[in-house]
DNA sequence: GCCGTTTTCGGCCCGACTGTTTTCAGTCG
């Protein structure tokens, strides 16, 4: 089994982690975090770069030393040097430092002075009274560290991240409360959130106000929050009770761009935005852009972005994964919007394990603008889900065509979404697959196959002669299932030979492709479907979240199937 | 440990809040 990146990115984060408590030159434990951030974002697999013999230092953040600590990984699974800190250093003082107000050096003190290796041997010493007398600490720290770990135990799997749809709704009344206070003149929700990644840590949000503290006390005193963690008068920070933590900013109006800008982050997009500033003797901060002490730029996020000469950068780009010398070039994409969505290519109704009915599907997706909506039930194996046997698609298609010549400005497509079985083969004979407008192919069951099997069963799903879209790709459920084992540079470049698109599924819980996958098709000239999956006429508005997930892979419309117009649809899909 | 239109050595983004401190370290984002 070949080492993933996320693995070796985890392996590296971990050598960073015991490096910091071990007290080693911040920079130098940076660079190993930098590097793991670098590899985690790569679309390819370092480990067949490996194989491959190509020169890993192409990676940035990746010097001499650490490719070859890479290739140590990869090689061996294990980092020596890792395997040898851990002699030295309990691993248990990394969960440590996950506590809120405890870090690498006071988890490193814990240990030296106490020979605290654990949570629990904390909680213990804590309890016993002798936290409080290190240099350094104090009976609130020690009150923090027992309230910190009770609040753990609570928990379940330590830090919980959110969908973005789950979370829309929560950062959406906390923003218009913070709207209404007087003297607000502008909001905006920020971080992770305004860069649309798929699950969201915390909220940060962001106002411009003349006296911080006026708009402090209101948000404190909002009915959600549960408990306030910090409080000042630009700065403060509070925890929902519905767990979620969320920070507020508040900067004079003149400084909105610069701090929108550092509040958005990624924080390596920040970073290297800085870095650029300080190459041309400037300071940037979430105040403005400074020279000397005169603020040059910062009352929006285009004029911070002109001083470094950069164009404006789109938030779903700002993760450093190449955005900022694209901008430097001008070969920034042009990326696709909700308004370029001209039809939805995955939907299914009550014929299926769909809620709605087809005509109100129909209207829904014409409310919605669009000229054509696909209908892809589920097919005769996935029985859970009623899916349709031929006799039943066929009465299916026939209720579609008679609908098709009743209905004004919108066309629902004939298809179908065919299980991939376990030997590649598709779960409907030929002669009922060649009367529809499309397929959607999918895998359902046998989720644990080994890689190359898996992959093997669905590039022999995809290859056959009719216009065909993958659908969800690797099968994961945000935290709840993952992806299974698929060679992904293997599957799109069979993709690519047969002509088959693949799906972004906009399900808030698949975005499946993800944003990394999306980015590697796209580079491959592969076309990609933005698709709902749709069970209801409400669900065709997740729309939106799979065209978040195509902006974060990069996706200008031209990349999308479905922002073309029904006829060079068709024309795009039929097999060549 | 990485990196170079000031550098192959000497830098490495920047600021707010808290608790422990009499001026700052640690943590966090």
């Amino acid at each position: 089994m070949p080492v993933h990146n996320a693995e070796i990115a985890q392996t590296l984060n971990e050598y960073a982690d015991l490096l910091e408590i071990e007290g080693a030159n911040e920079f130098r434990v940076r660079a190993y975090r930098t590097a793991a951030r670098n590899i985690s974002n790569l679309p390819q697999s370092v480990a067949e770069m490996i194989s491959n013999k190509e020169d890993l230092s192409g990676i940035p953040g990746l010097g001499k030393d650490l490719a070859s600590k890479v290739a140590d990984i990869v090689n061996t699974g294990k980092l020596p040097q890792l395997e040898e800190l851990k002699e030295k250093l309990p691993p248990g003082l990394i969960e440590i430092t996950r506590l809120a107000g405890l870090g690498p050096k006071r988890a490193g003190a814990l240990y030296q002075k106490l020979g605290v290796t654990s949570i629990e041997e904390l909680e213990k010493a804590a309890g016993e009274q002798k936290v409080r007398d290190l240099a350094g600490f104090g009976t609130k720290t020690e009150q923090r560290i027992l309230e910190e770990i009770g609040r753990r135990d609570k928990l379940e799997g330590g830090q919980k991240r959110y969908q973005l749809s789950v979370i829309e709704e929560v950062a959406q009344s906390l923003l218009a409360h913070l709207k209404k206070v007087d003297g607000v003149k502008k909001a905006a929700i920020a971080g992770s959130y305004r860069r649309r990644k798929e699950t969201v840590g915390d909220l940060d949000i962001l106002v411009t106000h003349k006296r911080g503290a006026e708009v402090m006390k209101r948000f404190v005193e909002y009915e959600d929050v549960d408990r306030v963690v910090s409080r000042g008068d630009t700065r403060s920070t509070v925890v929902l009770r519905f767990g979620v933590q969320v920070d507020l900013r508040v900067v004079p109006e003149v400084s909105y761009g610069a701090a929108l800008h550092y509040f958005t982050g990624s924080q390596a997009h920040n970073v290297a935005v800085r870095k650029m500033g300080v190459k041309q003797g400037l300071k940037i901060n979430e105040y403005g852009v400074f020279k000397g002490d005169d603020r040059i730029a910062g009352k929006t996020e285009e004029e911070v972005y002109a001083q470094v000469d950069l164009p404006y950068i789109e938030p779903e780009l700002r993760e450093n994964t190449g955005e900022i010398q694209a901008a430097q070039k001008g070969e920034l994409p042009q990326l696709v919007s909700l308004q370029d969505i001209r039809g939805d290519l995955h939907a299914h109704t009550r014929a299926t394990d769909g809620r709605s009915t087809l005509e109100q599907m129909a209207d829904a997706a014409r409310e919605r603008g669009y000229e054509y909506l696909a209908i892809t039930e589920h097919s005769k194996h996935v029985t859970v889900a009623k899916g349709l046997d031929a006799r039943g698609l066929a009465e299916h298609t026939e209720k579609i065509d008679r609908l098709n010549e009743n209905l004004d400005g919108i066309v629902l497509l004939k298809g179908i979404e065919v299980d991939i079985l376990e030997d590649g083969s598709l779960d409907l004979p030929d002669d009922i697959l060649k009367r529809l407008d499309l397929l959607v192919c999918a895998v359902h069951y046998k989720f644990d196959l080994p890689a190359d099997k898996q992959t093997e069963r669905v590039i022999r799903g995809i290859d056959n002669p009719y216009p065909t879209i993958l659908a969800h790709p690797t099968g994961r459920m945000i935290g709840e299932r993952d992806p299974y084992q698929l060679d992904m540079e293997r599957l799109m470049k069979a993709a690519r030979e047969t002509g088959c698109a693949l799906e972004i599924n906009a399900q808030p819980a698949r975005l499946d492709l993800t944003e990394v996958h999306a980015k590697m098709a796209r580079e491959m000239g592969i076309p990609i479907a933005i698709s709902t999956d749709a069970h209801s006429t409400h669900e065709l508005d997740f729309m939106r979240f799979g065209v978040y997930q195509g902006r974060r892979g990069w996706m200008e419309p031209d990349n999308v199937v479905n922002t073309r117009s029904l006829k060079d649809l068709k024309k795009l899909l039929s097999r060549k």
